[in-house]
DNA sequence: GCAAATTTCATTATATTATAACATTCTGCG
DNA sequence: CGCAGAATGTTATAATATAATGAAATTTGC
């Protein structure tokens, strides 16, 4: 049973701080928002930043645990849609093979990132790679396929927990 | 809502009969198994054969209302465990995106494979690409992350239904 | 400003996916 | 046979996610 409201943050990929970190991408949000006439409501900007308070992907249930301390009508539909308009406006990222979600590291920009995922420590980071979706695209086309959208999730231990 | 009990083939990628597939594959469990001293029992491997009924990747719960037409007493658990077993023998997939699973199309060989799955008709085929997996552990070794597994899924449009 | 239209949110209920826990049966083997 | 371990049965529940309906807030057009 995995723990389902730890929130801290250890981040084995931090250049710096993270609630400087946040800031920025909660910054980040409000532009994106403003320009794209999508509205970060305060309910919603308070779940990307419950989301963002962990380098680590994190749970809908864990998110609602924490939205409920200081909103008592929060429900699952309360996160879950929530999430579904910040995964629209490409703020956050939903991480397939844990059920969970995890703030995007670069919501400005067009990318086709990956998530490299410690299964020691549960930090997730997020890798630009423009090889990595070559390679799927190429493939793809041999067989007459159009790729629409990918999921690209190694699980593995990060420098940090992978200690001889 | 999908539906559940699609277990019906179509099969984009398919290069002969359909039947003779599934075939295939049970034969190749059989040795599979022989040789790694793993039981494929019965219950086993009618799950594999009812997974191994559609191309397309099939939910827990859509193997086990076929399941139960036939076996009165089957339950979640007796699908789920049969599932981990063929799961852990590499004889099928998990498509975390779709929460589903698939046959593997080469259960006999070691394999990097990913899937490309069409949001049209359903159908998901595994293509072994070294490129995509060696460009995943060159951008993860960038960072000093060490990859143990791998979930690599491609959604879009497939030949059949990319139609003009 | 104000009413209509739209979006957002609340609320309740339920669907879907997956596992825990313990009992029973089966299988291989000495 | 009779034991040990593996496999399956059985019941209950956990964890994740969505349906459906109505109320409230916000935007829009006038």
């Amino acid at each position: 049973m995995p723990e389902r409201s730890s929130l801290a943050s250890t981040g084995f990929n931090s250049v710096h701080d993270h609630d400087t970190c946040v800031e920025d991408a909660l910054s980040a949000a409000e532009a994106v928002c403003l320009t794209q006439g999508a509205r970060l409501t305060s309910l919603r900007r308070r779940v990307l930043e419950l989301v963002w308070q962990s380098h680590r992907p994190v749970g809908a249930y864990a998110v609602l645990d924490q939205l409920k301390r200081e909103h008592r009508s929060a429900a699952p539909p309360t996160v879950y849609r929530a999430l579904d308009f910040l995964l629209e406006q490409g703020l956050v990222h939903r991480i397939q093979s844990l059920n969970a979600f995890v703030g995007c590291a670069h919501p400005d920009a067009v990318h086709r990132g990956f998530f490299l995922i410690c299964t020691d420590c549960g930090d997730a980071i997020e890798v630009e790679d423009k090889g990595v979706d070559g390679a799927i695209i190429r493939s793809a086309k041999r067989f007459g396929f159009d790729v629409q959208s990918r999921t690209i999730e190694a699980a593995g231990l990060c420098p940090g927990c992978n200690v001889q």
